[in-house]
DNA sequence: AAATAAAACAGCATATTCTGCTGTCTTTTC
DNA sequence: GAAAAGACAGCAGAATATGCTGTTTTATTT
């Protein structure tokens, strides 16, 4: 269940070769290779012990929510009636199907959960948090509309190479 | 500075496309051609289209941020002593300059901006807080530290197809 | 310090993929 | 109904992927 532990120390090539694919995850091996100062072969078997290592857990096309239809964002803070384990299960089995939840962590503080969601209109956010609200167990909830996206990111730094 | 608001309606085969890409960021056209059943030319033709058009902004490797060294994830509420344009203005461009920060969203509510940071532990969390509310402007901050992630997407929803 | 073992590398060769081009078929427009 | 535009499959040359081999470098052991 848990993902492997392990680890070992990153020379700077693997870190290079992590922020290059981090920076464009569709670049061809041959030019990966030479961003990296490597031959193709060894740079291809770098990859593939990073990838089966766990370092890159995989490949993703970042696409505009917004050209999709998806104008959106907000953050929903939920405090649970109670702390037990069976309804913190309960609450984390429910929200992770609901597809327009894009994260939600669990947070040590005022409130328990964190849930970022991503709706086409306040149509559909009154109808998602409808179906948070009514999770088993739920109590409060307030809503942080985002009003302008200042930074989006979602890359690790990897930048102690050189 | 603006992106292109233009949009077209996508068919069903862009949809997968985007769908796969989504999930595989580094399929080849080949395959990606196979899944959507297409011959390869047109496939690759409509890829570059996406592409142009910013449906496809980019593609990324997704990380393991654990397995790198950053282990903790914390979302850090900022509100600024005051309301002017000028102030959100230097907030905002200090704010993007640290490294640390991954998402920083302008929210309408009880607080100016929910700023999301990852740090390699306590020592590098109090750093960053540092940098932060030495921006000019900044007022009041709380944290809500990340104990438990229970869901982590960052894709869209481009399932109205098929 | 020398010998051995292990790891990393470049180069090569074949299989696969990329990608521009052409002609055909379908859909849209006038 | 004719013309234009768009989408498609197939093809071919160029580029890339990828397994293999032998060499060099690095690490370990004696």
């Amino acid at each position: 269940m848990t993902t492997s532990i392990k680890t070992r120390v990153l020379d700077r090539i693997d870190l290079a070769i992590l922020d290059a694919l981090q920076r464009n995850g569709r670049i061809s091996n041959v030019n990966l290779a030479k961003e990296v100062n490597l031959s193709p072969s060894p740079c291809l078997d770098r990859v593939k012990k990073l990838e089966s290592e766990g370092y890159i857990e995989g490949y993703t096309a970042r696409l505009n929510a917004a050209k999709l239809g998806q104008h959106l964002v907000a953050h929903v803070e939920i405090t649970l009636k109670s702390s037990t384990e069976a309804v913190f299960e309960v609450f984390k089995q429910h929200i992770v199907k609901i597809p327009n939840v894009v994260s939600c962590d669990m947070v040590a503080g005022g409130f328990d959960y964190l849930v970022k969601i991503r709706v086409q209109d306040m149509r559909q956010y009154r109808e998602v948090l409808g179906q948070i609200v009514e999770i088993p167990g739920v109590g409060t909830n307030h809503t942080y509309m985002v009003i302008e996206h200042v930074k989006e990111d979602m890359g690790v730094e990897v930048l102690n190479y050189q």
